[in-house]
DNA sequence: TTTTAAATTTGCAATGATTTCAAAAATAAA
DNA sequence: TTTATTTTTGAAATCATTGCAAATTTAAAA
């Protein structure tokens, strides 16, 4: 996706595309490994000359209420973001630490009895154990 | 479950039951309402002439390892536990805050694809939304 | 029962991610 | 250009959680 599509879906959602929040959003959907707030800051402190952390927070969370960017808790200690919205699972390797994109069979819908009556506005399907990876190396 | 019978699960995971485990256990156990650390030492202090935040914390997390209680992240500002053990879901009102279990039809497995290679030893779902109560209220 | 060793509890201090806040800077509107 | 609005900034505050070392309790040994 280039950065002038990524401006328009700014602008779509509502959002004016200062260079910072151009930056961070082109960060968020452009890498694969799930970032925290602290490593968004870090990759493009340097790049944008000047960055606050405290501007990162305040425009991911922009992000995360206009849809834009999924916010993910899937390790307690931290929150770390995601910017393919599209419905999956996350697996966090308890080992190395990195979380992996899965690819969900169904709609959640399908896992849940008795949501009658309930309204559902987001769901999270948070997996952990030992990765391909880390498992190949154990062996 | 009875207080004999909550000791003995924890003599056979390992566990001395001293006085407060013996007393977060049960309540852990007993309560439906998913209570925080500190709403686990909030009610159990009187009741156990004094108490220490920290054995709480400790005591959950002693709890959580054995496999005897869940820890909840559902709440992205501060974990919750839950004393049924078996698979299920769960939901947070964005209202009224409150968490529900629902039951799941299927395992995870069900959902998820490509997870061969990985050893998945823990799945939770989480729902958020609007709860029947809250949605009745509104309107 | 006494002595000794190990396990457990305790409270306070430290940590660290996140938020608050008010001032400064940038941008848009008049 | 002037004025109003929005955005960014950095330092301080917050708050759940953890670290740590001393005090207490419990179990084991003598």
């Amino acid at each position: 996706m280039s950065r002038v599509e990524l401006k328009k879906e700014l602008i779509r959602a509502g959002i004016r595309p200062s260079v910072q929040r151009l930056a961070i959003y082109e960060y968020v959907k452009m890498t694969k490994h799930h970032p925290t707030a602290e490593c968004v800051y870090e990759s493009l402190r340097d790049k944008l000359g000047s960055l606050s952390l405290t501007t990162v927070y305040n425009t991911l969370k922009l992000f995360v209420d206009a849809g834009l960017v999924i916010m993910l808790n899937i390790d307690n200690t931290f929150h770390c973001f995601d910017g393919y919205t599209h419905p999956h699972a996350h697996f966090r390797c308890n080992t190395c630490g990195k979380i992996y994109d899965f690819p969900m069979k169904r709609d959640y819908h399908a896992l849940v009895e008795d949501a009658e009556g309930f309204d559902v506005t987001e769901a999270q399907l948070y997996l952990k154990g030992i990765c391909k990876v880390c498992k190949s190396i154990k062996n």
